[in-house]
DNA sequence: GCAATAGTGTCTTTCAGACAGTATTAA
DNA sequence: TTAATACTGTCTGAAAGACACTATTGC
């Protein structure tokens, strides 16, 4: 084989001939609503696992996605309608007993977006549905699904320890009370409200719209807040506590 | 496909029947030699980038690998010999280019081990060596190995920054100047060793030897440590300055 | 003795936790 | 006015940085 020019090699190169794995990409996708996590699930209207609720994904398909970012991306925007503002690669899982059709390899990602964007979309079908992440968790679902939602949800998890980079499944403009109710939603613990936005004023990636909240109710009407570009980026050097 | 029972489905299914990717498994393998951080490189011998330096690892072999964490371990221990102390899955890469074969994906992982412990294997072959980190990424390498390369530092120096994970780099017994000298060229900054050994000390992950460094040479002979068992797993809670 | 390396004592600085206090709204 | 929510002031405490100090070795 190496006595071949590369250009003969693969021009005779057909993958076909060879025993080769299944490659796919799934996502975790979060929002919060009424102060709870939700994530969505689809459910699988193929074999194995029919009927099943797994998570949004499936195969890369050679000539559309140009890399494994835009095949998540295509799978969410399939489902939701909309290309979600956060999207991180989680980790991949391969096994040769993950999926009874043979060797497969999973690369997962984990995705926030706000509920409302999307909610009339989804409320239409049938076969896609947002869920409280609590409640995913008990059910039986497709494949290892169950445990790539806990990969996800922990690493969630260590980014909220010491990131704001939960706020992208918040709408577009939201109050600080809101943010630390997600963070401490998605800990399973409270945060000093005093710590929270001493850190929100150091990192320097929320602005105030400079409107308040219009949300009626008791008590002070909130400042609203927008995510400046670059806040996912943004890494406090030391952790909350957990 | 739907109508037929998933027995039916699976007796029927046959992955060639589609295209399909490849997936293959690399990684970085790190060691620390008199100062300095080395990468494991390895010449190809077969098309494409044939001759070309590059990451040990290579296809999912669908009857050997049980799963993705034993397929880097098998191409490690075939180009060293041992399997490393700490392995760790770092992302994934695929892309229609990447590969002139065809669309292609890669898990990479990055690994830490003692250069001694495989130094004489190393040594009598030609086609695998050791090369200083920095001289590797200055060099093109076979596929995006180079930007792969650059992914596993840039986690390891996170590591460094929260965790005594750099360890694994060294011998079984090592000396705490040793340890903070490789958390120091990783990092690409000193560190104050005050700070270096009293957090080791709350971490309480290495345990003293009761020996001293039998290694001649002027000042004060240092004690000698191991690493207790679960020492990757620690976290501090705050970030070294960087 | 000196130079070099290992290791300690301790003061300063930074920033999270705790919690009481003030501000603004609806009823 | 009261209750609720938003937000601030300020003290405490934990742990990192700075850096001077002591300890042990080879020459």
């Amino acid at each position: 084989m190496s006595q071949q020019t590369e250009q003969a090699y693969l021009a005779s190169y057909n993958i076909k001939d060879y025993d080769t794995c299944l490659t796919t990409v799934d996502s975790v996708l979060f929002t919060v609503l009424n102060g709870e996590l939700y994530t969505l699930l689809v459910r699988r209207a193929n074999h194995p696992y029919l009927a099943y609720w797994g998570l949004p994904g499936g195969f890369i398909d050679v000539q559309r996605d140009v890399d494994l970012t835009a095949c998540a991306n295509r799978h969410l925007a399939e489902k939701t309608g909309i290309i979600p503002p956060y999207l991180e690669q989680v980790c991949s899982t391969g096994s040769k007993t993950r999926d009874p059709r043979g060797w497969s390899t999973t690369v997962t990602y984990y995705a926030l977006m706000a509920h409302i964007q999307c909610t009339t979309d989804i409320d239409s079908v049938d076969d896609v549905q947002w869920l409280p992440a609590t409640q995913a968790l008990q059910m039986e679902l497709a494949f290892d699904h169950k445990q790539m939602i806990e990969q996800a949800l922990e690493r969630l998890k260590q980014k909220a320890l010491y990131s704001l980079v939960p706020v992208y499944a918040l709408p577009e403009t939201f109050t600080l009370s809101e943010l630390q109710q997600l963070h401490e939603v998605i800990l399973g613990k409270s945060i000093q409200s005093k710590s929270f936005r001493r850190r929100i004023e150091l990192a320097n990636v929320l602005e105030e719209t400079g409107e308040l909240s219009t949300q009626k109710g008791k008590g002070k009407r909130p400042a609203l807040y927008r995510v400046k570009t670059g806040a996912a980026d943004y890494r406090f050097m030391r952790n909350l506590e957990h």
